[in-house]
DNA sequence: AAAACTAGCTTGCAAATTGCAAGCGATCTT
DNA sequence: AAGATCGCTTGCAATTTGCAAGCTAGTTTT
């Protein structure tokens, strides 16, 4: 009970441990896809821009599900198919992504218009209450329809102003802050 | 002026642009040892705990320069040490950095106080407002003095329920959250 | 002013990690 | 039964890392 320190981490600082779980180029660009653009499988991430080889992406995965960020099970319909998901320690990365995608945003070139930028920042707890939310229902719409890879849809026609009422914080949690 | 989009980056997401940045181990160590530990030579991050290497240390220092978010200039006591400080861009990597740590701490086993931690998660604005307060008035003394490397505190004695302050928001910027 | 020392790098090299292409077994689809 | 598809794995070259050693400009000691 009272041997080994923080088991098997380099350094006990958090910032330190929360590096060793996903500081590198890609694990958080898939956690990312799957808190913000609703992949699901495999195929999803390899189609996904970026281009991420898929042997580093089997590998990412694995280690995402080893440390309990990730879950993935198999498709009922489609035995093929394995369906990624966060659990909710990967959910609680919202702040984290949150905040790295308003730093990206204001401080380098990137397609994110400034004004839905501007007021993400403004309310941000709005922004991971929504996050969480579409998480806990499992509502398959990509939350940031302007990322680029605007996948399954629910109901085509719906969306477009999206990213504006939500950066509005129109959700009822936004009330303070 | 209409040819080129976003440069050199391989999305135009901004969490791709930043992990294009800092998603690597080190750089957001490098940050993070600037910000919070008061460090601010080469020699500091030698031997601050992680072990980084020579060659990776002095490689980072000078990307974290190339894209602004470091500065390096020559101190005028002794010619040859070079004093790196934060630059704006840079201190405001402070909400990033605080999220990582609340998640680490809340997720990992790592050796920060469950208290303090949820002090800090409380009061998120009060503890970035520190920390630029602190940048802006060059305070050398560590933030976060539970991190282990406290060196250069300024006054000996005063210090060991800073944290503690720290978390519970005594600064005038803690008003509403 | 010579010798010894220090800070901040650079260099060389072995080991680990990455990127790319191809292959492979299990599962649909036709 | 013959493809096509999905989620990987394997091989291999190229890049990046970690470790030790060296090197240069500036500083202290003698």
């Amino acid at each position: 009970m009272a041997g080994k320190r923080f088991s098997k981490h380099r350094s006990g600082c958090p910032v330190n441990v929360s590096l060793e779980v996903f500081g590198d180029r890609w694990s958080l660009l898939i956690v990312r896809d799957l808190m913000v653009r609703g992949f699901t499988t495999f195929q999803d991430f390899v189609e996904s821009g970026e281009g991420i080889a898929t042997n580093i992406l089997a590998d990412r995965l694995r280690k995402l599900q080893q440390c309990g960020i990730v879950t993935g099970e198999k498709d009922e319909k489609d035995r093929r198919r394995v369906i990624y998901r966060l659990t909710e320690k990967g959910i609680d990365l919202a702040p984290v992504m949150l905040e790295l995608l308003l730093w990206g945003a204001q401080h380098e070139n990137t397609g994110a218009p400034p004004e839905v930028i501007a007021e993400m920042a403004r309310n941000r707890r709005a922004v991971v209450e929504e996050a969480r939310r579409r998480w806990r229902e499992r509502d398959p719409a990509p939350l940031l329809p302007w990322l680029g890879g605007t996948k399954r849809r629910s109901r085509p026609g719906v969306r477009g102003s999206e990213e504006a009422r939500l950066a509005r914080g129109v959700r009822r949690s936004a009330s303070k802050e």
